[in-house]
DNA sequence: TCTTCACGCGGCGCTGAGCA
DNA sequence: TGCTCAGCGCCGCGTGAAGA
């Protein structure tokens, strides 16, 4: 499917004015959905001083807002502690009509469309994308890839023949040395209930007993609950104590300002769940 | 004397604008 | 690119008044 003559033009021209930097930086809002005005400048604008930085990310935004390609959240003044909130931005269709120009973009439903809740949880993804990128930075590792929903989601068959779907909210492969870390990632915002995690578990369960996993990419990702308070790690901790023994050390659990150097780092001799 | 409450002020983190 | 300033609204803290 191809865009009408008229907008594909406009598209393409709209395209062709934008630098590389403005590229880039819709390709991360592409991916990850929702990005705060902090996570773009760690992402794309590291050098120069912290005030040069905040200056050329906000200009850079303002350009694409300008521009109808992203749009902008409504954000909170003042808050928890004071000091007002980050600026949070996402890809207008046009945004996304001009990365995948000249295709039309499939269509789905746009962030500021959406609960309160989907959106924490689509910035906690980020924010977990955005310190791997820190955190290999820092340890000379390379972020291969990194697969937000739904591209990182799998479809296998049940035991009975009956198609499931696996939905992580990432997917992190990490090359460090000889290695490569690969991982699934889900962000535990605590919403969900204990049972909910169990079955969650139990859907893992079933995708590593498919095979499905190790034929396609040669190695079962450990799976990664990330919390964001230690009740929380302990409770889960909990349900992946009851899950079959042979299967415990597929599941690790780790707090979320943690969760970026545990990702890139090889696990411990031994180191289970 | 002690506790509770109301009020005012400054600081917080971030943005946008203007100037050199 | 560097710097400065104003503005946003909430929070923490200090102060003084009122009541037990």
């Amino acid at each position: 499917m191809t865009a009408p003559i008229g907008a594909a033009a406009r598209i393409a021209r709209l395209r062709r004015s934008m630098s590389e930097l403005d590229l880039t930086a819709l390709n991360s809002l592409d991916r990850l959905r929702l990005l705060t005005t902090n996570h773009v400048q760690r992402l794309h604008l590291a050098t120069g001083s912290p005030a040069t930085r905040s200056r050329r990310t906000r200009a850079l935004l303002r350009r694409l807002t300008d521009r109808g390609l992203v749009v902008r959240l409504p954000r909170d003044i003042g808050g928890h502690r004071a000091g007002s909130a980050t600026s949070t931005f996402c890809l207008t269709r046009l945004g996304q009509a001009v990365l995948t120009a000249p295709e039309v973009p499939p269509r789905r439903r746009m962030l500021w469309q959406t609960k309160p809740y989907f959106q924490d949880h689509m910035l906690a993804v980020a924010e977990l994308y955005v310190g791997l990128v820190e955190a290999c930075r820092d340890k000379n590792a390379e972020l291969l890839a990194f697969e937000a929903e739904p591209t990182c989601w799998r479809r296998f068959s049940g035991p009975g023949g009956e198609t499931l779907i696996l939905k992580p909210d990432a997917v992190v492969r990490v090359g460090t040395g000889d290695f490569e870390l690969a991982s699934f990632i889900e962000v535990d915002l605590g919403t969900e209930s204990l049972p909910t995690i169990h079955r969650k578990c139990q859907v893992y369960l079933r995708y590593w007993r498919s095979g499905q996993e190790q034929r396609d990419h040669g190695v079962f990702p450990r799976v990664w609950w990330l919390v964001h308070d230690l009740a929380r790690l302990k409770a889960i901790v909990r349900v992946v104590g009851r899950l079959p023994s042979d299967a415990q050390p597929l599941f690790a659990i780790a707090l979320t300002e943690e969760a970026a150097d545990q990702l890139v780092q090889l696990p411990a001799p031994g180191d289970t769940a």
